[in-house]
RNA sequence: GGAGAGAUGGGUGAGUGGCUGAAACCAACAGUUUGCUAAACUGUCAUACCUUUAACGGGUAUCGGGGGUUCGAAUCCCCCUCUCUCCGCCA
């Protein structure tokens, strides 16, 4: 969420940065906030005064009532009715203006990073850097899913049958796969210093609506009606939202967390070559990182956290490039967003794996995440996060990339994990 | 799921209708004292909003959340959430 303040200070340039996102109709919705923070401004004073009168003239009854002057007492307490109207009138004028005013800051999108480029769609975005080799296949090279049929490794039909399509179930030497990159990514986070934790795969609804997802993405997470809880669409919500409703010492930062969880996502919408296999799915394994950060050192932390995701491709020996995203594509949340994408050598293209972002005090504003600056007082921290890494698609350009005539090839980073070097 | 008890500031915990935004203690922070450490002493120590306060100013709200009673609510009533104890069930 946008701070009110700045919206207020800064009006053309809010409008002028909503662009870049292709935000339909932001100076008719910056506007309406403005106007509705004016209105509440107004109420909350005519509510102020209104209660300071009355709160002076219980003061001097219960007074009165001590020293025993009650018929006097009696006759203020004639008087409070007429407050006591009033009250209620702002009061409940107020609560409604400050629900609308919520509802519309709601639903604005965080200002775009001054570096983000315009465009539309994925098409517009900036290629930044690649790295490695792209890999020249035999002709009779397979696609992912016909390997995992090979070798028996994720049953997709079988998937199907227990719960539907997009749950694949991952088998022997695959199942091994899944568990040895989940840890290899782990002990790397760790290594770099993140902590790692275990978080709930279940957020309710405020934890939703802090991180973002809520408006934006209602509809794009299961939800459990019965006890209004939503499946996490990645582990950035829960864990983001260990620290909602905190106030940090500014010598904790940077503070960083990483953990494992697996993500659920509709992805209603959703179709064609996009979803084969292991393209897209609505559970799959992630790894993710997650940082607050000191607003003066967010965009060095972005960068570390950039190098390292590479480090964890070049590991695997994974041909990548990372992408500035444009306006368009990028996520309702984030300032400035960083997306790593694999290629996939059977298939021909490059598969999104990781997404690094920093959302500046968009996260934070909304759960109240805070610190106390050097002048003592407690100031919005920044928030970042990112992928390291999604399994399937990784899983996905491992197998293509690496198959031989003898079966697909383990790197060696990963060796120790899976415990053999061919899968066969 | 059934029965009971409870939820107060960073923590412990007092407070059953007005003098309580909230005692006391602990922690934290600043200072004094001091070979060093420790101890002692002094002070500071919630958050948000409003406000043409010059200013360490003024006002309002907040004692799990919401609603109600009352001139006045941490305190009384209702609903919800959560925690604890006992019973039941169970990976």
């Amino acid at each position: 969420m946008l701070q009110l303040n700045i919206i207020k200070e800064c009006r053309q340039q809010v409008i002028e940065r909503l662009s870049v996102k292709n935000f339909p109709d932001a100076e008719l919705r910056i506007d309406r906030i403005i106007a509705l923070d004016a209105k509440r401004r107004e109420l909350q004073k005519a509510f102020d005064d209104t209660k300071a009168v009355s709160n002076q003239l219980a003061k001097q009854i219960g007074v009165m009532i001590k020293e025993g002057k009650t018929a006097e007492a009696d006759k203020i307490k004639m008087q409070t009715a007429e407050y006591k109207l009033k009250e209620k009138e702002y009061s409940d004028e107020l609560t409604d203006v400050e629900m609308q005013l919520n509802a519309s800051l709601l639903e604005i999108p965080n200002l775009p990073h001054s570096s983000v480029p315009t465009g539309k769609s994925s098409e517009d975005n900036e290629v930044v850097s690649q790295w490695g080799e792209v890999p020249k296949l035999d002709s009779d090279a397979l696609c992912h899913w016909d390997i995992c049929e090979k070798y028996d490794i994720v049953d997709f039909a079988l998937g199907n049958k227990i719960t539907g399509a997009g749950f694949p179930v991952y088998k022997g030497k695959g199942a091994k796969l899944q568990r040895s990159l989940i840890s290899f990514f782990l002990d790397r986070a760790t290594a770099n210093g993140f902590l790692e934790v275990q978080p709930p795969l279940m957020v309710n609804e405020q934890s939703a609506l802090a991180t973002g997802q809520l408006p934006d993405k209602d509809g794009q997470m299961y939800f459990v009606s019965e006890d209004k809880l939503f499946l996490i669409p990645t582990a950035e919500v829960p864990v983001t939202n260990i620290f909602r409703d905190e106030i940090l010492n500014e010598k904790d930062f940077p503070v960083k967390r990483c953990a494992y969880s697996q993500c659920f996502r509709r992805e209603a919408g959703s179709y064609g070559k996009d979803v084969r296999g292991l393209n897209r799915l609505h559970q799959f394994d992630k790894v993710e990182i997650v940082v607050v950060e000191h607003p003066d050192r967010s965009y060095e932390q972005l960068e570390q956290m950039k190098a390292h995701v590479s480090g964890l491709l070049e590991s695997l020996e994974l041909p990548y490039r990372i992408l500035r995203l444009c306006g368009g594509d990028m996520s309702f949340t984030s300032a400035l967003t960083f997306d790593f994408e694999v290629f996939s050598a059977a298939q021909g293209r490059w598969l999104e794996v990781s997404s690094v972002s920093n959302f500046e005090t968009f996260q934070s504003n909304r759960m109240k995440l805070r610190f106390k600056n050097s002048e003592g007082k407690n100031s919005l921290a920044h928030t970042l996060n990112g992928s390291a890494l999604a399994l399937p698609r990784i899983v996905a350009a491992l197998l293509e990339n690496n198959q031989t005539k003898e079966g697909i090839r383990i790197p060696k980073a990963l060796q120790p994990y899976t415990g053999f070097d061919i899968l066969y």
